[in-house]
DNA sequence: CAAAATGGATGC
DNA sequence: CATCCATTTTGA
């Protein structure tokens, strides 16, 4: 339906549209006759959904079949001339509904960056020719009150004000008496970037006129109106060459600067020397083409895993390139980059949320200039738009972003890197569409005939048993680039070290002497510890109570920042007891160790040390995140606690120490996946160290140093990791040889998911077989936000009939979620689970 | 008795 | 999911 429509006034048009809901269907509205000509698929329109909301849809058919049960609603207005939404999207879109089980509007939500989503809410205000009081009951009268004091207000501003759970009944009375007005407001959220700019009118434009012009104004009346002119020929070279003076100069430079008197300003543009107009400005400042950096000069072995990798790209479709941390990967990618855009197509490279804000976007721009888009989540809805648009015109070819961007309109790729290929948070995990950006970025190559090259320094198990097989073409880089080590990595046992007394709180004596050594010859020291927070709970020396969340099954951190505790997973906050609300004994301690308390404890230890943290709470905000990112660069940083965070892709050079605390915990975490993420996480922050001339060092403390998974991380073996592991995964039917789909079924009575997830269980055994659904199981945390949670894993073999056993299990919870005897029960369902 | 809470259906 | 309508529950 890409061509225009015939415009034959018997002939209506009926669109089926996607709407940004959790309904698995799409809707069909009819095409108004003056829309005829504009409807095209991937088009957005704005409809009326039920009774009161309006919101954004996109096109997905243009057809003449009027729907035979209902009378389809009118499109009520065409957002766009021409398609922001691609067919290939549209049919990404609609593989990952299908595979991750999820509803199309869903993904839409998703993969559309708000700013494009107009979307309307219902607010109520006062009706102004209301003068009836009487009729109003006193606490009506209340309510009216407060809707006059905020002019209008939203119906869950008006619900918490009022403290009823319903607000409807409320408001359907006061329209009844019509004393208040219910009205839908609509926003649109994208504002193109607008700069005001200053030239000279076209009459001055002329030199001779020009210098008349100024002749005039020397005199000490005008003196002032000189200045600005002055200034402004100083900042427009328009005498050396007239046609600058087309672009103009900001209006808020000069007025930035303290000598123009603005009033002048006026004057001058009053008096027509000055005109006034306005730019509609790209958010992302042009370089003008200017390449500041060449691409880098590949070293032997870089050039050898490059051409390795375009050779097997002759053949397969998917390349994985495994190089150790510091060996470069980067020069690689930048290399397949220019390759891919000199043949004119386009690049993604997508990344893990945080390496993003860092130096690699810096160093990329500086070589691509404004080929390059960055799509990033702490980009502003506003960018996100540019960047969409960019990608959509073309003024993008080259995009570095994180998961979503795998949704941006491409339509004629070339190569998909997926850097840090291993990265857990390519999956994700709360509102759905649960995918996995990895996998999704596989499927978009298949389609559009692109290459993807999967890298990482520790890859994922199942991206490597692909490669073994010969799926994928698999290249090494074994090697550091320039000069750099590999640390040497040590444990220390802290059962002897607790035995000989020779602990600090967490800290054992011989990781100080070695963190004390460090601070001495000024380098910089790495803390890697798992956990965020002051400590993980609190606890009451006299009775042993334990902190807990009211809402989930977990003790609360405490936060020593904010003086209070926390749930990290509903974010529930609460100060912390003076005494025990238990036994109302005084001594409630902090216990255990999160990132706050080593850098407490690192600080008492160290006191002349300048101790920087990296974890969720200190890395909010973009600004925050980098200037703790500069502050370490520039060495002004000499210890550095963090969680995860500083494994995944930040590249600090300095520094030669990484400590590990929560080896243990990692490694015994239970879980399948426990062994590899233990192994990713270890290698890659202890390959934080020593990226310069010197040989870093990593001290690993922990309970049972002759573990053998702690041996393999030190001798660098991942092969030997792999080996090991497969044969596990092989034999308890894990992943890379089977799928797992999680199904969490969740209701506010544990005994109500229980029981649902039991019914679930066998209907879905009968026809699987027992080996092939596990549980129902507890989970190890059995309450999040006041729903207990009950699991059913299934694990499926690789060559079963997937879309069959999909719709089997999707007709089950159906029923479930139908049924009377599960009211309330809501089942949530994880294709690929992490 | 009306107001408030709960249940269930529906959206084009 | 948000909304709306019907029904039951509540309580002064």
């Amino acid at each position: 339906m890409q061509e225009s429509h015939d415009h034959s006034p018997e002939i209506t048009y009926f669109a089926d549209v996607i709407l940004p809901v959790p309904i698995p269907k799409l809707f069909t509205y009819r095409v108004p006759r003056e829309f005829v000509g504009g409807v095209q698929v991937g088009v957005r329109v704005i409809v009326q959904f039920g009774k009161s909301k309006v919101l954004t849809a996109v096109i997905a058919r243009v057809h003449t079949h009027p729907p035979e049960k209902y009378q389809a609603k009118y499109i009520l207005d065409l957002l766009d001339d021409y398609p922001l939404v691609t067919p290939q999207q549209l049919e990404l879109f609609h593989w990952i509904s299908g595979y991750y089980l999820c509803c199309i509007g869903e993904v839409l939500n998703i993969a559309l960056p708000a700013g494009l989503k107009i979307s309307s809410l219902s607010k109520v205000q006062i009706n102004p020719d209301f003068d009836q009081k009487e009729l109003l009951s006193d606490r009506e009268k209340e309510i009216l009150e407060e809707i006059n004091k905020h002019q209008s207000l939203t119906y869950d501003e008006l619900a918490r004000f009022a403290e009823v759970k319903n607000v409807y009944h409320l408001i359907k009375s006061l329209v009844q008496k019509r004393a208040v007005i219910v009205f839908e407001e609509v926003k649109d959220k994208y504002s193109p970037k607008i700069v005001r700019k200053i030239r000279l009118s076209a009459f001055y434009e002329d030199a001779q006129n020009l210098k008349i012009l100024i002749a005039e104004l020397d005199k000490p009346k005008t003196q002032k109106q000189l200045d600005v002119l002055l200034a402004y020929l100083n900042a427009v070279p328009v005498l050396r060459n007239m046609d600058t003076n087309r672009k103009g100069l900001e209006k808020s430079v000069l007025n930035q600067n303290q000598e123009i008197s603005t009033s002048s300003m006026d004057t001058l543009l009053k008096n027509g020397v000055f005109e006034i107009f306005d730019v509609v400005m790209s958010r992302f400042p042009s370089d003008d083409g200017k390449h500041l950096l060449d691409s880098p000069t590949l070293s032997l072995p870089q050039t050898k895993a490059y051409n390795e990798i375009m050779a097997f790209f002759q053949e397969k479709d998917t390349v994985l390139l495994h190089g150790i941390t510091g060996s470069g990967k980067t020069e690689v990618y930048i290399k397949l980059i220019e390759q891919a855009l000199g043949s004119g197509s386009q690049v993604l490279y997508l990344l893990p949320e945080i390496a993003l804000t860092t130096q690699i976007v810096i160093r990329l721009k500086k070589i691509f200039g404004d080929k390059v888009g960055i799509y990033h989540s702490k980009f502003s809805d506003n960018e996100r738009v540019e960047v969409w648009k960019g990608v959509l015109s073309g003024k993008f070819q080259f995009v570095v972003g994180v998961r979503s961007s795998v949704f941006l309109p491409f339509n004629n790729l070339g190569l998909i890197i997926v850097d840090e290929e291993h990265e857990s948070s390519y999956k994700q995990f709360d509102p759905a569409p649960r995918y996995h950006a990895r996998d999704a970025a596989l499927v978009i190559a298949q389609k559009q005939q692109c290459k993807v090259l999967l890298g990482s320094a520790t890859p994922s198990v199942e991206s490597y048993h692909h490669a073994k097989q010969g799926r994928y073409g698999l290249v090494k880089l074994k090697q550091r680039f320039g000069e750099g080590q590999l640390p040497d990595i040590e444990t220390i046992d802290i059962k002897m070290a607790k035995k000989q007394k020779a602990m600090k709180g967490d800290f054992a004596q011989q990781l100080l002497d070695a963190v004390g050594l460090n601070l001495e010859t000024k380098n910089q020291t790495l803390f890697f510890q798992n956990r965020r927070g002051y400590s993980p709970y609190l606890q009451c020396e006299d009775c042993d109570w334990i902190g807990t969340c009211h809402q989930c099954d977990v003790s609360l951190t405490y936060h020593q920042y904010d003086r209070e505790v926390r749930c990290h997973y509903c974010g529930h906050k609460e100060n912390v007891p003076k005494t025990c609300p238990a036994c109302g004994g005084t001594k409630v301690r902090t216990k255990g160790y999160g990132t706050e308390k080593i850098e407490e404890e690192l600080q008492l230890l160290f006191p002349s040390a300048k101790i920087a943290r990296i974890d969720l709470d200190t890395t909010r905000t973009k600004t925050a995140f980098q200037s703790i990112v500069q502050e370490v660069e520039s060495g002004a940083i000499d210890m550095i606690v963090g969680t995860q965070m500083v494994a995944k892709g930040l590249d600090f050079e300095k520094i030669n120490l990484v400590c590990v605390f929560d080896a243990d915990r990692m490694i015994h975490f239970p879980d399948f996946r426990a062994s590899e993420r233990a192994f990713q996480l270890i290698t890659q922050v202890s390959g934080r160290a020593g990226r310069r001339q010197q040989t870093g060092k990593v001290l690993i403390q922990t309970n049972n140093p002759a573990q053998p998974l702690l041996r393999k991380i030190i001798d660098g073996d991942y092969e030997g990791f792999f080996e090991e592991e497969i044969i596990e995964r092989q034999t308890y039917h894990y992943p890379p040889f089977t799928r797992l789909i999680r199904l969490t079924v969740k209701h506010i009575e544990q005994p109500n998911a229980q029981k649902a997830a039991e019914f679930l269980a066998k209907n879905l055994k009968e026809k699987l077989g027992d080996s092939r659904v596990l549980g129902p199981e507890k989970p190890i945390i059995e309450r999040i936000r006041n729903m207990f949670l009950v699991e059913v894993l299934l694990k499926l073999e690789r060559n079963l009939n997937l879309k069959l056993v999909k719709d089997f299990v999707v007709q089950q919870i159906e029923e479930i979620a139908t049924s009377k005897d599960f009211k309330g029960v809501v089942t949530v369902i994880d294709v690929d689970c992490g």
